[in-house]
DNA sequence: TGTACATCAGTGAACGCGCGTTCACTGATGTAC
DNA sequence: TGTACATCAGTGAACGCGCGTTCACTGATGTAC
């Protein structure tokens, strides 16, 4: 009952103490990795006792998981809005470029958390994140399936294709969120390699036969 | 005098201990993360008492950065076989490949502690990291532009190439990894999205022109 | 070869500290009548 | 509307524990003569 809609005051603060929690975990995050977070450290930043936390998390594993499913929700909303962009290649990869750019600038949290905890060490978390990206590159590969340049594409392809998007965008989001905190290369470099390689992607495309092996020529 | 080639009994037996602590470091990565290993850990699994420990390292990121080196060195050494290949496109593929099979095979703890660490929450091992993946891109690049399919292709071009080829190793490899233990998807299923990406690259790569801003068509 | 002194990797005890978890509790909010 | 009871998010004290770091030390190994 206050899980989904809180409708007494009760319910409504219980729900602000939990975002307060996510939020503080989601922060502390960015200067270290989840295994290493302290469920005190939480507490403390939010301004409750330890003891709290276990009115909402079962640990902070736990918060983790929850994590997921919001940053990588996030994350959806642009993929969805970048597949139905509808115009000529090089437009549409300018466009795709831009939009990771802006998510970036508008969410850099949740990039951090999920390049971060991908391969981080709680396995559930691991395990959580996989499990999205796994979904968001078969949608990706769903939609590519009707282009007109996908005739005659085996499913085997057509699934690599949408991982290779969906890693390139991980990928690209993560060394956009390196230039900003001025570890990497600048912004524009990092835009100018990205719009290269989906440059390459899209010829690779374009040229793709399904046959395997070609007969010997 | 004792940190290069150990000439009496005890420049031995501390290099013996060093490489200890370092392998126990290793082995430690395989569960969980650099940031919340403890220095008490690493000295119980090599049985010497944790003040020992100061004999050889600062703390545990300074251990960390000397595996770095370590692992990426290894790795080094098939990126450097790989591409002296010499040979048609679709069997390049396979024996790159088959050499990233074998490697992880072979050191499953240096693939996982790259991956794992190269986002991770240590920022002087992040650091290290992805300097050296710098190095390797270039290298990478550097002799991508002797083929003749290479023709024209601007300085930033060849560099992203390096890059998406550096990217796709360490990506692939630790699909690899998680295929032997059974956290992803099966070996030879990880192997035909590699090979398939490897050829979208290689298809790109020959179609690919220089000039970004084609003239109107 | 033998002796006297220097080096230094590893010891073990001690320290102060913050951790995760438990528990009985409080008091504001919600509900039934 | 008013009253009596139930609920339950958050408290604060307590616990046992393992942590990183320091220190004076030991005793095997190395060096100088």
């Amino acid at each position: 009952m206050s899980s989904s809609t809180p409708h007494t005051q009760r319910d409504l603060q219980k729900a602000r103490t939990r975002r307060a929690l996510l939020d503080a975990g989601l922060a502390l995050l960015e200067e270290q990795s989840l295994s290493s977070i302290g469920l005190r450290e939480i507490t403390r930043a939010v301004g409750i006792s330890p003891a709290a936390f276990y009115r909402h998390f079962r640990d902070v594993a736990d918060l983790g998981v929850t994590l997921v499913e919001e940053s990588l929700g996030s994350l959806h909303t642009v993929i969805r809005a970048g597949l139905t962009e509808r115009s000529d290649d090089g437009e549409r990869i300018d466009h795709l470029v831009g939009a990771i750019a802006r998510f970036v600038r508008e969410h850099p949290e949740h990039i951090r958390f999920v390049v971060r905890e991908r391969h981080g060490g709680v396995a559930a978390v691991r395990t959580a994140i996989g499990a999205q990206l796994d979904r968001f590159a078969q949608e990706v590969a769903e939609v590519l399936a009707r282009d007109e340049v996908s005739r005659g594409w085996s499913p085997e392809d057509l699934r690599m294709l949408g991982e290779t998007y969906v890693d390139h965008m991980v990928m690209t989001a993560s060394a956009f969120l390196e230039a900003a905190q001025g570890e990497g290369p600048p912004e524009h470099v990092v835009a100018g390699t990205a719009r290269r390689q989906l440059r390459l992607i899209s010829l690779g495309r374009r040229h793709w036969t399904s046959d395997r092996a070609l007969p010997a020529s």
